[in-house]
DNA sequence: CGGCGTCTTTGCGCTGGATCAAGGCCGCGC
DNA sequence: GCGCGGCCTTGATCCAGCGCAAAGACGCCG
């Protein structure tokens, strides 16, 4: 039995039980996802439409225009989520960590494209499956309006940044917010794990892969971050937070 | 009777009786605002707790970080909604039209400022009162999400806005967008009202004022547009849309 | 009608970040 | 161990848009 959403022809491995051995009720980021407001007897009809989607770095699990037949939780891993200019110019909107939905809007079409950065492990439902779900259940309608709000607060702040930050603040600014992020699902630290590369983080930021990876070693240098295989360690918070004040 | 929100010191005119003469049955923007999912009865319901507002040119309805006790439909005239930066850098994350909902995530705190540039008459409902009704009533809270969804995808589409196009393209991409949104609320032409003055335009697409009256300049010279007291006559749409193209 | 305040346009030099061009680093496969 | 490819860094130069300054344009009020 397999899949048969529109991209699924882009999906390396479904797993065709369905879903995974426990079950919704030992999912690791149930707490953390729109499920956190569902009952055991709702996760387990939730379940009943539910596939675990797995794909590899570098995958496209849903490209912008394509036509929105799914809607996904992510497990494990992180997601850009970006759109291109015919001109191949990219801005990445955001990255989806573990617990976030994607699919928010519940529209006909998907507004961006999402592309696993490693190993990414999602929750995959039929969107008219899920809208059936949402229209029978308006606690999970209100838990994804309030997702949604959080994500158009967000998308403010990035836009700020866009229009009004200098190059070091955008990048002192991403730093801090990604550590937040990491935060809000329970990994709290001061070193940053940065799983996207120099150019990703350019195409978030609206700057030039030279420019970010100059920003970043300029604050190493000024000893605010240290710069670590795979990630940042941040030293300077105060100092950080002062280049990245709202 | 006084209105009790925290922005009313603000507020230079509520009107006393609650609702208009001839009540939300006869809003001019019923059809296009959330209230048009709404039966006549539960618009009544409704319309017991409103109240009209009414702003002048310049005055506030709502900051930025204040407890928002309120949220409101614009009933007509246009609010730029904006956030500031200590160091007074501006960045406008829109502008609120007639049928436009302010409040929308129903959270604690307004995450902008919301100014009027003209004249503007709002409809205002307490947040808990609202948030009640909404309780209620889910396919008002879907209404609402859709409204979310679709402001999600406008600040997406600003983003890749702010972050990756010229000052030209900002431009014109601006003049599009806003007779888009125009032809949504009916008035659909190509004369383009501006509302918001120069400085306004350039807060809102990360330019200065100096550039977009250069570049507005320019499109007027090449004779892709036609500067008019007040607004904008588009003249070569389909040369705007290719520096627009997403 | 004329003075005044606000907004817009325009010219000009400057600069933050882009662009171009080498290198360096590192992991991987052979 | 070594060659190869993908990132990342670093230096040098360039230029789109900024910042400043001054001069229109357009009410509005007395």
């Amino acid at each position: 039995m397999l899949i048969d959403t529109g991209s699924c022809e882009r999906v390396p491995h479904a797993c065709h039980h369905g879903r995974s051995e426990n079950g919704c009720a030992d999912c690791k980021v149930r707490l953390i996802s729109v499920c956190s407001v569902l009952a055991l007897a709702e996760l387990e009809e939730l379940e009943a439409l539910s596939q675990h989607l797995i794909l590899e770095k570098g995958q496209t699990l849903f490209g912008q225009g394509e036509h929105a037949g799914s809607v996904f939780n992510v497990i494990a891993g992180v997601l850009r989520l970006s759109r291109l200019l015919p001109d191949g110019r990219r801005q990445i909107m955001g990255f989806a960590l573990p617990g976030d939905f994607l699919g928010l809007a519940l529209q006909e079409r998907y507004s961006v494209s999402a592309e696993a950065l490693g190993p990414v492990t999602t929750c995959r439902f039929g969107r008219e499956d899920f809208a059936a779900v949402v229209e029978a259940k308006p606690h999970l309608l209100k838990s994804l309006h309030e997702r949604a709000g959080y994500e158009l607060t967000l998308a403010q702040e990035q836009m700020l940044l866009l229009g009004r930050r200098t190059a070091e603040e955008k990048v002192a600014a991403f730093l801090l917010s990604l550590r937040e992020r990491y935060a809000r699902t329970g990994h709290a630290s001061v070193t940053v794990e940065l799983p996207m590369g120099r150019q990703d983080m350019a195409d978030h930021l609206g700057l030039t892969i030279e420019t970010v990876s100059r920003m970043l070693n300029r604050l190493d240098r000024a000893h605010a971050i240290l710069l670590v295989p795979g990630g940042v360690r941040l030293l300077d918070l105060p100092r950080l937070e002062r280049m990245a004040t709202c």
